[in-house]
DNA sequence: TTTCGATTGACCAAAGGTGGACGAGCATCT
DNA sequence: AGATGCTCGTCCACCTTTGGTCAATCGAAA
């Protein structure tokens, strides 16, 4: 693996926003108030943040969404904010020891990933669950999805395609997989009166990686997820939602480029669903239902960081 | 461990209102009224909490919970909580931050089974997660996978059918299961040289349920299982076999009764295989097909016992 | 030219603090 | 029994601090 000081990657505020999930008038009063990242400059005074930076600034996401004050958070390390989310959690979990790590002190996304793709064509389930726990300890959630996960599952797709693996492997890497953003999403609770959100895939739509992503990703977010896994036809998920008193629905559509059958649930979901009900659609093919989401006023998102977005907007009642 | 020593991290009310469950306006009247704690404060006043101070509210909360005066608790100090808290509650359970406990003490199958089937028709996932895991403290493995976690889809099934509860429900009891099922398989880490045994479900074979118990269980028994999900054409069992060197092949069938296909895939399978590599078959519609079964000489399994005493012969190569 | 980013200053909602009042529940007094 | 008073959780009015957001303006990039 090429090596890419990660302190030396310089980026822009707009990749940081879309990393972060943090606006850029917050990422930088931020920084005017309390110093929280001293990102470098270019020669015309823009701002250049390093992989470390980003790190920092999701952290400090982190604990100010577990109830700290930034001012406080800002003072910390990046090792006394980890300790502090990790107590923050109400269910401290079993506290795994997690001896000692192959990458030695410097973690990258890269790295981890080229282990967990060895361990992947080797069929080595056990090694690849340990490597994504140990990954997990030094990279937030965010880059564990967008750096690791999904470019792991993307290159097992190709190199089956390729016919160098064999749908063992992918399906090997699944359920590891699966049952890794089962226990990301269960390791957060959340807050006691948090907004319901509820989670699955259209009929026929089988594959549950990306509703498990979006599950992970809400409950970081302080929402309280009710997942009910791949593959529910429109009654179902409005009864679910209606008996949950939840406020709103997230599906994620991945396989087919078009299917009427699937435009007319989505209508048919909208029609039954209480109006104040929001609907967020995401997945691969989700754009190619474009006319059907807009038909039924749903937020579609094409990527992570704009489903965080669509979800801060929809805790707050304020959207059209 | 990063040390932020215990009586400096300093939190805020918000914090603790979360971590202890108590209203900031009752936190305060009993610091006001009782001095029940004495926060520090910042600069500008706000009160600040170490975690002796977090532990002592939720001791105090406990004492109080359990018919003390606060004005009495308050006045004491933290030993003295603590055998106070212990002698009201007959259960001397572990002192859990945030306890509910619906089964007092007492902790049946029976009982389990009645506070999880009432989580999945509240649709409440967390709940369900929740009772399972307090379960498996008390219960054990095989106990949990015989008397709650079947006998709990088999009520769903029987319910759903009923038309009482609807396939959402369903969903979200699979999704939990599973992966309660995939925790429970991964806390057991095989010794360095146990045989592998490969589970998975053939081709068409959707239902992963089975194939997941087969896992936990083997994994107690000291197997390192190679776990590849639902639904392996015969030659990726093979391949999958070949490649981690496996001792045995676990197949669950549970679906169509009758399938000449899957015969032929078993069929296909056993010819592909070393001869040396055991095939055991269980699940629901395994009985259907023994006259396959026999025919490759697999091992067929009606029940979790008669599978673990299978498993037994197989790691002395001594079975015919 | 349009879009992105930086700066500044202002705005305002949310969180927190203080003091006080209210009222349900319970024990005590007449 | 009824009146009285105490305990203690809750609520409110009013203030300060904190911190997220916005608008206006300007320079740099695409």
């Amino acid at each position: 693996m090429a090596d890419i000081p990660v302190d030396l990657a310089r980026h822009p505020i707009g990749v940081v926003v879309r990393r972060t999930g943090l606006k850029p008038d917050l990422i930088r009063a931020w920084e005017r108030r309390y110093a929280a990242v001293e990102p470098s400059r270019s020669p015309t005074g823009r701002r250049l943040y390093s992989d470390l930076d980003i790190e920092r600034l999701v952290l400090l996401r982190q604990a100010v969404q577990a109830g700290r004050g930034i001012s406080h958070a800002a003072a910390l390390d990046k090792e006394q904010l980890r300790t502090l989310i990790r107590e923050d959690r109400p269910t401290p979990g079993p506290a795994r020891l997690l001896p000692a790590d192959p990458w030695n002190g410097q973690v990258t996304a890269e790295a981890v990933l080229a282990s967990c793709l060895s361990a992947v064509e080797r069929l080595d389930g056990i090694e690849l669950e340990l490597q994504l726990e140990r990954a997990a300890v030094a990279l937030s959630q965010i880059h564990m999805i967008e750096r690791v996960l999904v470019p792991m599952m993307h290159s097992i797709g190709d190199l089956w395609q390729q016919g160098t693996l064999r749908p063992a492997h992918e399906h090997l890497a699944s359920a590891v997989v699966r049952s890794f953003l089962g226990e990301m999403r269960s390791a957060h609770q959340p807050p006691s009166q948090a907004p319901h959100l509820i989670v699955t895939t259209p009929a026929r739509q089988h594959h549950e990686l990306g509703a498990l992503i979006a599950a992970a990703t809400a409950a970081t977010e302080g929402w309280s997820i009710v997942y009910l896994g791949p593959d529910l036809p429109p009654e179902d998920i409005a009864a679910a939602a209606h008996q949950r008193g939840a406020k709103a629905v997230a599906l994620s559509i991945t396989f087919p480029p078009d299917d009427s059958r699937l435009a007319d649930d989505l209508r048919r979901l909208r029609r039954m669903l209480d109006p104040r009900i929001q609907v967020v659609v995401g997945g691969r093919s989700a754009r190619h239902y474009e006319a059907a989401l807009k038909e039924i006023g749903a937020h579609p998102v094409a990527d992570l960081a704009e489903f965080r977005r669509a979800l801060a907007k929809l805790r707050v009642p304020s959207s059209a």
